[in-house]
RNA sequence: GCUCCGGUAGUGUAGUCCGGUCAAUCAUUCCGGCCUUUCGAGCCGAAGACCCGGGUUCAAAUCCCGGCCGGAGCACCA
């Protein structure tokens, strides 16, 4: 009996309208969305989430994508000058250019406009407490003395600040909210501070600086974003710059959270961590093959879509997750399988002399099922074999160099062998193991991986493929990062 | 201490708002088989989950209450 196939399509059409990423509230006349990173290192696997969801909603809606840097802490979160490059050419490469760059810092002149209206409006005031009393007051859900300063002396004391009147820690501008709130964390909370050290791209052009929940909540506005994605973390954030849209009369963008991001492969990360375990010389730099960062996956030769694919299949839960790498590698063998040429690489390498009639010379497929052409791999009497492969051979054991000849073991202290033909039918009939091989004066090269650094002769062809994916038979898959006159360093991706 | 979130297979994820079609989706991982001159790719198959306890209801993964577990905020950091 046949199914009729529209009714199959129907039901099959019925339950998967948006797979992977959950639709957006609101979205449908387009969105604004920004990814906001504070410079202070290079763009992490974390980072690449906030890059690929944000763009991939505006993709999807229609509307612009927004890199803006809040770069508003010149001493805890110190920005990198290097880092706002970085940024940049990582969302590129993410396939998410932005289509406005915003740097906070240059910005500053705006968020004092909005001060000076909140301070007008009664929503703002100079607080003198130290950081401890007020705590105090705050946790006591009393107001500080300055509560009920007028606008007009608030005014005079934010100019003070301003002009230098006022030090740092003398003075903060307090949005007002509501004192009594149940959550303590919602009373009156810190929009500027003074702060007398040079920022690394404006100098010491200002003293008064924007906390985050302040510069934030400004832009966000400012920019007229429509959505925001951030981490549950900032959650209260939301319910604090409530209270400043509310004093400006403005409407608050419509929020997702997510929760936090730990990879079993890196452990949990935090950018500030990074750099001081870099600088400590744990890290041969932010793209060592052990580091989290995008461009370290770059460098070991993962695809951008497959890191796409990924994120967005992990969707944007509130739930903190433990994930593993292992789904970006599947994605990414499945992109680079196809193109990546075949090379050998002999790991941890010993000398096998073989006797018989060995050919001059191995002809090998690039790739085993696609035409990606031939190469040709010198032999002779005297091959390398790999350490890995010698744990149970004994005298008498057959196997197959791969795409050479067949040969039997004769001796194992020093090893030795014979050539019993050359046929891979043969080979095949007789059921023998498959290893790898490389000639004596092969390439030297250096696998540099997450979990450390291997060594050993590769084919020499090897030095045509930098920059290349390749596939080290029967080992993995590389990115051939450098080729010189005394070898190659490749870096690994994944098996 | 105060406050706020969350809890579906090993790991993620769909479904939860608007209870039934969920004997619960998909991916990855693991296991078995096929194929292959790679331990890669491909193909076939299998295993594996609604935190616990009450309640509402004809019916609960979905609603309510309590508990347990996990995370976060209470900075002149982002």
């Amino acid at each position: 009996m046949e199914i009729a196939p529209e009714l199959l399509a129907e039901l099959g059409g019925k339950k998967e309208p948006d797979k992977g990423l959950a639709a957006l509230s609101g979205a449908e006349g387009g969105v604004v969305m920004r990814f906001a990173p504070n410079p202070n290192g290079p763009p992490t696997v974390g980072s690449a989430r906030g890059i690929i969801i944000n763009s991939e909603y505006v993709r999807r809606y229609g509307g612009r994508f927004l890199l803006r840097f809040d770069d508003t802490d010149p001493v805890n979160k110190r920005p990198m000058p290097e880092a706002y490059g970085w940024y940049i050419e990582d969302c590129r490469w993410l396939g998410a250019v932005p289509d406005e760059v915003i740097i906070a810092s240059d910005r500053l002149p705006r968020y004092y406009e909005v001060a000076e209206e909140l301070i007008k409006r009664g929503g703002a005031y100079v607080c003198r407490c130290d950081q401890a009393t007020f705590k105090a007051l705050k946790d006591g859900a009393k107001p500080c003395p300055h509560r009920g300063t007028s606008p007009e002396e608030n005014m005079a004391l934010w100019g003070e600040m301003i002009n230098g009147g006022l030090g740092p820690g003398d003075a903060v501008l307090r949005i007002k909210t509501d004192i009594l709130h149940k959550d303590p964390a919602l009373r009156d909370w810190a929009a500027f501070r003074i702060v007398t050290a040079d920022h690394p791209r404006v100098g010491d052009r200002y003293r008064v600086w924007p906390l985050l929940d302040f510069e934030s909540a400004v832009e966000d506005h400012l920019l007229g974003v429509t959505h925001i994605l951030r981490g549950k973390d900032l959650m209260d954030s939301e319910r604090r710059q409530r209270y400043l849209y509310d004093h400006m009369g403005w409407n608050y963008p419509k929020t997702i959270h997510w929760g936090r991001i730990k990879i079993h492969q890196f452990g949990s990360f935090s950018t500030s961590a990074l750099r001081r375990a870099l600088e400590a010389g744990e890290y041969s730099g932010w793209d060592d093959a052990r580091m989290p960062t995008v461009r370290a996956l770059r460098r070991r030769g993962i695809r951008p879509e497959a890191l796409r694919k990924f994120i967005i299949e992990l969707g944007v839960g509130e739930t903190d997750i433990s994930i593993s790498m292992d789904s970006v590698y599947a994605e990414n063998r499945k992109i680079i399988d196809p193109s990546a040429r075949r090379r050998f690489f002999v790991k941890d390498p010993v000398e096998m002399e073989i006797g018989g009639e060995i050919p001059e010379v191995a002809t090998a497929p690039f790739h085993p099922t696609l035409d990606l052409g031939l190469r040709e791999i010198p032999a002779g009497p005297k091959l390398l074999v790999s350490a890995d492969d010698l744990a149970d051979l004994k005298a008498g054991v057959r196997f197959r160099l791969k795409d050479l000849c067949n040969v039997e073991v004769v001796s194992t202290d020093p090893l030795r062998g014979r050539v019993i033909g050359t046929d891979p039918h043969q080979a095949k009939e007789m059921k023998l193991r498959i290893i790898h091989w490389a000639p004596p004066d092969g390439v030297p090269v250096r696998v540099m991986r997450p979990d450390g650094v291997d060594s050993g002769i590769g084919e020499v062809g090897i030095r045509e493929d930098l920059d290349r994916i390749v596939q080290f038979e029967r080992y993995g898959f590389v990115r051939i990062d450098y080729v010189s006159q005394d070898g190659v360093v490749a870096y690994f991706a994944h098996r």
